[in-house]
DNA sequence: TTGTAAGCGTTATCAC
DNA sequence: GTGATAACGCTTACAA
């Protein structure tokens, strides 16, 4: 880290660096002639203030914060995408920190946003915090950021603070009711985390469907894939074994329908004539691949963008009322809800 | 941006603020007491110092840059999760900045990186900067940032650091000389990129083997796929019209293979049945899809893992010799490069 | 219109 | 062992 400082422009210019600080910021007056010289020294030797000198001096940072559970998943990489292209063209700085959905990496990830003195936060916890003392903790830790936070994709109950969510009742619901259209009698459920909103509410939703509609929520149908890829594969191999599994699924989770696909792949059964289902979230390249996978669509870059909108929009105005964007999943059927004619069925 | 500083902790300690800074850093002499004393008062306000400040007193920085062309393309989320965990282990601070392949973009992204004065860069750049005016304004921005460049995936010319790529000209070799091995005559290939490393040694590759093989390369079946998978897409709708089209493809990029597969898809030919391909990457969830694509597979996450660790063994040891690490891809094939009696072969 | 000087939160060099 | 004090590179009154 050597490079010029601003009094090495000064020099040149042969002005004092106050006068170049103007001119960098057109704060002030400064003669046309004095500013031409400045910025012709600036741009002889590319010159850009550093940030940290900046900020230190301004009591402000030019820099946000996203932390991300799951960095790789597709989903995760649509909202850093949207993320990042509204940070570009409001020239913030983005930090990243992964959480590997465990706890005690989103403190050390909340902690990394604190000494980084970050303008903001975008924040998609790896937990609930719902326990009392966690829940503290994390208060506490997001008190001490003292900076605007939006809360993305999972909530966090009492945090009143701007969020981007999802309808996820809504969602599970219409996945549900349309496989109950389809004409199938028997649905399961590849349940999420349900330590989480996402997963609870998507389980609720698919309950009211089942429900309102005077179907049981046979217990045996609620397979609980924990969003994870291996666990879903690993229960469905066994699902998949018995004869009077359902004969169709909603999968709440792009994970879970990894992990579904692969074990229903590697069982010889066909979609939708021996097994149909609805996820959530479109599949990476199912398009391209001709996959007639049915899914709830949202706009994820969407997403990321509006949440990275908040963000900005309570730097420009810090005592607006808090604001909650909730996006609406479409329903996308493509085939794989459909109940074939001769279908398995159980033998209840 | 308000939060206690060091002179707040060393008060309530009783201290002055260099015995704090010497216990934080624990550098100098401390006595167990007046350092239990510190800590105490620093966990009670969960105190960290500011990043800006200890960098700006320093003169180094705890931060490393990532510029990425294509944010959301699954080749460049491993990546950017192989260089996040590895900073994480190592308390780096990663900022991400998306080029979108385009050069003013790269341009800009690196002076997000001069402005933050990083500590070290993992540059993928958004061209290879071979024209003389574009080479030396690049040149002139990386000396400015003044800190080692980690180049990854893509190479520049006459640059001499560090660097992570994959052997592509073996790799696209490989994979013609299996489809040759599989029986086909005439194959194709989706280029990418002719201004990138990457786009020339895959075709140089795909020629030396059907050289090799004495089979021709017939100009027409070398789509220019540019490493999009819209391009690819509308001029493959275009080629699998005609009868006389190769029986196999080399597609030498997953985005290219996207926009194959979706004319494919749409055309209602078959894979391998009608048309045979292997690609360069395997294609995210094709294993959970129980899709026989073939390809050449590579260790992308291990790649961006790679690609952090340069980073750090040149700020450990800044003489070293420069390292370039050639990941070498590896046949994998699965059925999608096989011919089948009776597929469609050109008149000639 | 411009320069001087203080201050931002650290670390590092010194005396004590 | 410890506490002043001077940097670090910048912004921002304030004075000239």
């Amino acid at each position: 880290m050597a490079g010029k400082t601003i009094l090495d422009i000064a020099r040149e210019a042969g002005v004092g660096k106050s006068t170049v600080s103007r001119v960098i910021n057109d704060s002030g007056y400064t003669s046309p002639e004095t500013a031409r010289k400045v910025k012709e020294v600036m741009a002889k030797y590319n010159y850009t203030p550093s940030s940290a000198a900046r900020s230190l001096s301004t009591q402000t940072s030019d820099t946000i914060g996203i932390i991300l559970p799951e960095s790789n998943n597709p989903f995760f990489s649509d909202i850093l995408l949207g993320v990042s292209r509204v940070a570009d063209t409001c020239d913030l700085t983005l930090i990243l920190c992964g959480s590997d959905n465990n706890v005690e990496n989103d403190y050390r990830a909340l902690r990394v946003m604190l000494r980084q003195r970050v303008r903001g936060l975008i924040y998609v916890p790896a937990e609930e915090y719902s326990a009392e003392q966690d829940y503290e903790k994390l208060k506490s830790l997001l008190d001490q950021l003292n900076c605007p936070v939006v809360l993305l994709d999972r909530s966090i109950e009492n945090l009143r603070i701007d969020g981007v969510f999802t309808d996820n009742f809504r969602g599970a619901f219409l996945a549900t009711e349309a496989l109950v259209r389809a004409g199938h009698r028997h649905i399961g459920i590849i349940a999420g985390d349900q330590g989480l909103h996402i997963g609870r509410e998507r389980l609720a939703g698919f309950r009211k469907a089942l429900e309102e509609n005077g179907l049981p929520a046979d217990p045996r149908y609620i397979v609980p894939g924990q969003f994870d890829r291996n666990i879903t594969y690993t229960l469905m191999q066994r699902v998949l074994e018995k004869t009077d599994r359902p004969t169709a699924f909603f999968i709440s989770n792009n994970l879970s329908e990894t992990g579904f696909l692969q074990a229903v792949s590697q069982s010889g059964l066909r979609i939708p004539d021996d097994i149909a289902f609805i996820g959530f979230d479109e599949m990476y390249g199912q398009d391209a691949y001709g996959l007639p996978y049915s899914c709830l669509e949202r706009d994820v870059v969407g997403m990321g963008r509006k949440a990275a909108q908040l963000l900005i929009k309570r730097f420009e105005d810090p005592k607006r009322p808090f604001e909650r964007e909730i996006v609406m999943p479409r329903l996308k059927l493509l085939g794989s809800e459909k109940l074939v004619r001769g279908a398995v069925t159980p033998a209840g």
